[in-house]
DNA sequence: TGAAAAGCGTACTGAGCCAGTGCTATTTTG
DNA sequence: CAAAATAGCACTGGCTCAGTACGCTTTTCA
């Protein structure tokens, strides 16, 4: 149906949340702050941290902080980090299983749709998010 | 995964043919050329008949005509008649049914990036996806 | 020093969606 | 009238994804 899966979606709200706070925040704060499954929660923050998108801290009082600038995060790198590799059409990447290749009068043009959905997803910042700044030309 | 369906996928192939045409074309010569499912093809196909995208002959020598100009034909279009209404993130549309819309920090800026992708969406045309011209700028 | 608060790792499950199928009716041609 | 096509529905099986579970480790602080 092309959408954001819902982690993402709710990754966006943690990472905007942290982007705002300036001490560790924990997965048990922010799911009862938004009212959202701690465990699933809890399991989108700990892959924010295996990639090294947020810092986390353990213990009493620990959480997560931000790991950079909210400028320097992109729309791309977060769907990336949550749902793996990004594949807009069927044919961008595996250009030998496809059931068409041969014939494919499309493949070439979807793959530059691909690239250029890519662009446009990089070029969306956190910051962008966060912010209601008018989101930058592509 | 954010990704076009598979129907989308073979939507854009049959238009993209049909383009090209300069005769009706049956289903089944469109799937034993590009070796899909006939079944799958010939639903595709009734689905962008019904939404006036195609025009449909019946009968011997009856087959598919693309009804518009290539370049009048966009890809928000296809995914729209295939797929139905274009949600790229959860919030886009139904605001009450978000569980955390009260609280929601991204909820404004989501939907503007859902807007920002639909015009990009629209600005893509099937001329773009047939020739191999560079994209139209966003 | 030990209990509580927090994150870590990994695996499981149920439901919904989607690719693909099937069948019957209708229309057109020859 | 038979064959070649589209039209309209309705069904299904598998896969993905949202959400759950559980036991482990680390840190704080009383």
């Amino acid at each position: 149906m092309l959408r954001l899966s819902k982690k993402v979606d709710y990754a966006i709200i943690l990472l905007s949340h942290l982007g705002e706070a300036s001490r560790p925040i924990s997965a048990q704060e922010m799911s009862s702050h938004y009212h959202l499954p701690q465990p699933m929660i809890a399991n989108i923050l700990k892959q924010l941290a295996a990639s090294q998108l947020v810092e986390s801290t353990r213990g009493v009082q620990g959480g997560y902080v931000l790991q950079r600038q909210t400028d320097q995060i992109s729309l791309a790198e977060i769907v990336r980090v949550i749902d793996g590799p990004f594949n807009f059409v069927e044919c961008a990447h595996e250009a030998s299983e496809c059931r068409v290749s041969a014939t494919c009068p499309t493949q070439t043009p979807l793959q530059a749709l691909h690239g250029r959905l890519y662009e446009f997803m990089e070029s969306v910042t956190l910051e962008n998010l966060i912010q209601h700044h008018e989101l930058q030309p592509v």
